[in-house]
DNA sequence: ACGGATAATACG
DNA sequence: TCGTATTAT
């Protein structure tokens, strides 16, 4: 569970924004509007009443009319994969609501309840539904929403924003209780716990965002209101897309108010009003207490309600469900909740998937072959964009399926995810995930007993893939000034290119543990992968046509088994090798491949420095692909400098201070990981003595991770689970 | 074994 | 570290 750092008296003004169904919103109007966006792009940047923009109704009367026969105002559903009982709902307007159809139903079901539904459908793409027109107009969202304050995306459809210092700045510069007029947006906030039953609650809404003996934390919920108003109105403005949004303390009750009152309002909760709020909510509706977390409340503890939890010390929760969920439900059963909000507008990992449902389910590699090679593509495409709109790297490629076995008992296992370092380019992660497949696969079956041959299938089918990649890391700009300390003439410093010719040449090679075991020619683990079936008549290019929910046709494409030899070597995962054997494709024989795979060896060998790399985090593995040999004296001096500015440097004093190759990469985390692990020294640090700005020069992500070992939001988890608790600790029942 | 595709996060 | 499990929409 999320704990973060629950402070007592919290001052912050955070909010969470909701788009209201938005599948729906984004369906029924974002063709069109992107057609209009385009003109009234021409318009961003003008004053409203610039005289090119006199006709600024005229940019929206084009938006109307554009909107055609809008789905507007009429019961919507959105819907993927129509061919089933009419496909399953993701989205449903309210409209629709109204009607009883809900989510997860069937098309069909929905059109018996309400037979006028619109309904419309998810692009579909490669045979799959592609969410990206969605992804997109989140981004756009996202783009208004993070105007105004630190803004962290949520899901593809939610933000939270940290407003607090523009809420004080409006608080000190033009505190709502001096404005003569209060927008209309405004005064349609639901404040909750004001009593909105009086003849006019649009009076009592009023006075109290303008109460000058109000307390400064409500005083400062009231200016994120306003905020939070404006932007929803810009959001409105800029995309036609409502949202409604909870003004609140934290992210937990933020999120809370936010789906009190939809669509397209917002919802403020005072201080004053947390105890109330909570004492009667039932426990299920709490951020991640919907799950077996919270089922085991209920029936372990008998906790209904958030109210429920309080009765309970915070040890004696910490007993049950250990301490740092114990202490994340104390706090929260009192409405603390230390989660910030982080600042991140971009997704931390991209994903294709698709399900295979029983009858569907993959029962040949080669159709799971064919299959991986789409949600590949796709993914591939994602990446590449990733890569040229934020400049951004995924490291890690992971595997998950989802399988079942026949006959063989009824044991119920689960496919093993797999993963390795991830290569760019669409045709090496086909490979990769295939591998990966396979090794899966085979441990899968292993774990049967089963002797897995060829083609023959066991008994298994596949009923679920997916391949996602993850440890995105931003390419850092070069030019931001810790980079220029460490190599202080600017020359010298090799600009990151941000071609895709330069990124696949740093991509990952092989791992120092592959390394080993391709070299020891023996022990295959994951990233060496097993033998697999080889199947290289295909090339880039080949497509496969394969007609929407038809894919069981499963025409062997022909497939010639290579030497064992040859098949281990060319699954391992490096560069080299691959693009030999791309190059050559039909006629590479085992030697040539050998060859090859020696050389690209020894060529790396100068580079990488066998297996000191272990274990580096992102730091380490950062500085180390940002800087050559060459520049390591001024990656030692930064190094201490940094060490100095946060008293470590007696931690770092002991440790080798030379150049040798094998310590050449060493830096600020090698030396405290290296030296904690080893020695466990007592090692202290004042977080004050840190230079701030140092810190603020390093990547996003790696002053995450400073900022991690130097304010560690979590303990470790020792305590002993009571068995009491049974239902929420049990493994996961098999679905 | 139709509640789909896709995320984030915590834990071991 | 990786792999698994949970949660959510």
């Amino acid at each position: 569970m999320p704990v973060g750092r629950p402070e007592l008296s919290d001052s912050r003004v955070i909010a969470h924004v909701d788009m209201d169904c938005f599948y729906v919103q984004d369906s029924s109007s974002l063709k069109v509007r992107s057609d209009v966006r385009r003109q009234v792009s021409r318009f961003k940047g003008m004053k409203r009443n610039d005289p090119i923009l006199a006709n600024w109704s005229y940019c929206e009367s084009v938006v109307e009319q554009r909107k055609q026969q809008s789905l507007r105002g009429q019961p919507t559903a959105v819907v993927q994969y129509n061919s089933w009982q009419g496909g399953g709902l993701i989205a449903v307007s309210y409209e629709a609501r109204k009607f009883g159809v809900k989510r997860s139903m069937r098309g069909d079901e929905a059109k018996q309840v309400c037979p006028e539904i619109h309904l419309v459908q998810v692009p579909v793409a490669r045979g799959k539904a592609d969410l990206n027109t969605y992804r997109n107009a989140g981004s756009e969202v996202v783009s208004i929403l993070s105007r105004r304050g630190r803004c962290e995306r949520a899901s593809i459809d939610e933000v939270y924003l940290d407003l607090t210092i523009a809420a004080e700045a409006m608080l000190a510069d033009n505190p709502p209780e001096c404005l003569e007029t209060i927008s209309e947006e405004v005064v349609k906030s639901h404040v909750f716990g004001l009593e909105e039953v009086g003849s006019d609650a649009r009076e009592n809404v009023r006075h109290w965002f303008t109460r000058s003996d109000a307390s400064r934390r409500d005083k400062l919920l009231a200016c994120g209101a306003f905020i939070v108003a404006e932007l929803r109105l810009q959001v409105l403005e800029e995309t036609e897309f409502t949202c409604s949004a909870g003004i609140a303390h934290n992210k937990m009750l933020a999120k809370l108010a936010s789906g009190m009152n939809k669509p397209a309002q917002q919802t403020v909760v005072p201080f004053s009003s947390i105890s109330k709020l909570l004492r009667t909510l039932p426990i299920k509706k709490m951020k991640q207490l919907g799950g077996k977390l919270g089922t085991s409340l209920q029936i372990d503890l008998g906790v209904n309600t958030v109210g429920d939890l309080l009765q309970f010390s915070e040890e004696k929760l910490q007993e049950y469900y250990g301490v740092n969920t114990g202490s994340w439900l104390w706090n929260t059963a009192r409405g603390i909740n230390g989660e910030e909000v982080k600042e991140r507008l971009l997704p931390n990992s991209h994903g294709s998937g698709k399900t295979f449902p029983g009858p569907r389910a993959l029962k040949t590699v080669a159709s799971v072959e064919k299959w991986l090679n789409e949600l590949c593509e796709e993914l591939s495409e994602r990446l590449q964009s990733d890569l040229e709109q934020n400049k951004r790297i995924a490291h890690t490629l992971t595997l998950h399926a989802h399988a079942y076995k026949s006959n063989d008992g009824d044991s119920f296992r689960k496919f093993p995810s797999k993963s390795c370092p991830l290569r760019y380019g669409t045709s090496k992660i086909k490979e990769d995930a295939l591998s990966l497949f396979q090794a899966g696969l085979r441990e899968y079956l292993g774990l049967f007993n089963v002797k897995i041959s060829g083609n023959q299938n066991n008994g298994w089918g596949i009923t679920g893939l997916s391949v996602s990649a993850s440890k995105i890391v931003a390419i850092p700009s070069g030019t931001r000034s810790i980079m220029n300390y460490f190599h202080n003439q600017e020359e010298s410093f090799p600009q990151v290119k941000l071609s895709s010719e330069q990124l696949i040449q740093d991509a990952p090679l092989l791992s120092p543990s592959e390394e080993d075991s391709l070299e020891s020619g023996g022990h295959l683990t994951l990233q060496s992968i097993e033998p697999r079936i080889a199947c290289r008549e295909e090339n880039e290019e080949t497509k496969y046509s394969m007609p929407l929910d038809r894919q069981e046709e499963d025409k062997d494409m022909c497939k010639e088994k290579l030497p064992d030899k040859v098949t281990s070597i060319c699954s391992s995962p490096d560069a080299e090798v691959y693009r030999g054997w791309e190059k050559d494709q039909t006629e590479s024989s085992g030697d040539y491949l050998t060859v090859k795979i020696r050389d690209s060896l020894e060529s790396e060998e100068g580079k990488r420095k066998s297996n000191k790399e272990k274990g580096m985090s992102t730091i380490s593995r950062y500085f180390q692909s940002q800087l050559s040999g060459s520049l390591l004296k001024a990656e030692h001096a930064s190094t201490s400098k940094l060490s100095e500015s946060s008293s470590l440097s007696a931690c770092q004093s002991e440790l080798p201070q030379e150049n040798s190759p094998t310590r050449g990469e060493s830096s600020v985390d090698t030396h405290l990981y290296g030296q904690i692990k080893l020695k466990r020294p007592a090692w202290s640090y004042d977080i004050d003595e840190i230079d701030q700005d140092i810190l603020n020069e390093l990547p996003k992500q790696i002053q995450e991770e400073v900022q991690a070992w130097l304010r560690p939001q979590k303990r470790p988890n020792t305590v002993k689970r009571d068995l009491g608790i049974t239902r929420y600790f049990l493994p996961a029942k098999d679905k």
